[in-house]
DNA sequence: CGAGATGTTCGGCT
DNA sequence: AAGCCGAACATCTC
């Protein structure tokens, strides 16, 4: 499910928990998506600290806890396919797929995830860990250049267009939604090759890449689910959607390995 | 019952 | 070496 603007939606479900003490962590250590973490080590530091804050980047969280106002250990959460976040009541009976709930005073934290391809980080420290400082440049940032996304759709103009949109090294925080969404706008073909593009459909794949985060962050950051009416998002779910723009039915096809959808009118 | 799901990583093949 | 592709991961829903 989460892709940028989710995450970002997600990550604020825990923001009723800020400035509260962790009375109780409560967490699946054997499971994937606590792999390569000391569970032990990240119970014992969460146990009396307080919830400092939080960020989204991407499809990334990071949570900062610290006993005063300083940080000393964060907690990373990537929500995968079937990732999300929840607040609920201090009484909060854990279900199957909490892997990792925090108890404050009247209050649950909890992450669900059914398939477990999400994943906690721990890093202990007055730093932030690297596996956060080190994330490619957000695509809403001023280092996102065209430069930057042209010299991406050269060097690796191999793949389709599709498949470049969701290389997270470059455009991080896209997922198959909004891939398909970006290419819809731009009216471009999904199997189009980074090579082949012509640098006007490079500058329209870098204005649209950045109107579709945006948008979607004012939009489904703040409500889930609701992105503007006339977007591609909503016919793209259906079996038989009709493309927004001119009617036609819209075609499915496997493109950069996942389930593509597009307008054959529209899109070339 | 089989297929597919909004993500990432790894192994193998150019 | 770099780039590209498909399989695997774990579980639920249609």
């Amino acid at each position: 499910m989460p892709e940028l603007a989710e995450v970002e939606y997600y990550r604020k479900q825990w923001d009723p928990g800020v400035g509260a003490r962790v009375i109780r962590v409560a967490l699946h250590a054997e499971k994937r998506v606590l792999r390569g973490v000391d569970s032990a080590a990240l119970e014992h530091a969460l146990t009396g600290s307080k919830l400092l804050g939080s960020e989204a980047r991407a499809k990334q969280m990071l949570f900062r806890f610290g006993k005063a106002t300083s940080p000393s250990a964060w907690v990373g959460i990537h929500l995968g396919m079937s990732g999300h976040l929840h607040a609920a009541s201090g009484d909060y009976a854990l279900q199957k797929h909490d892997h990792f709930v925090l108890f404050q005073k009247g209050r649950a934290l909890v992450f669900n995830d059914p398939r477990q391809f999400g994943r906690i980080r721990f890093h202990a420290g007055s730093a932030p860990p690297e596996w956060w400082t080190n994330l490619p440049p957000d695509i809403l940032s001023r280092e996102f250049t065209c430069e930057r996304l042209e010299s991406v759709v050269t060097r690796r103009g191999g793949s389709p267009v599709k498949a470049l949109l969701l290389m997270q090294d470059f455009f991080p925080g896209v997922g198959n939604w909004m891939a398909d969404e970006i290419l819809w706008r731009a009216r471009l073909n999904p199997r189009r090759r980074g090579n082949r593009l012509e640098s006007s459909e490079i500058g329209t794949l870098w204005r649209e890449t950045r109107e579709v985060c945006r948008i979607a962050l004012k939009t489904i950051g703040a409500k889930l689910g609701d992105p503007p009416a006339d977007w591609f998002f909503h016919v793209r779910w259906s079996k038989h959607g009709e493309c927004p723009r001119c009617g036609l039915p819209i075609k499915t096809a496997t493109i950069g390995s996942r389930t593509t959808r597009w307008c054959a009118k529209c899109q070339k």
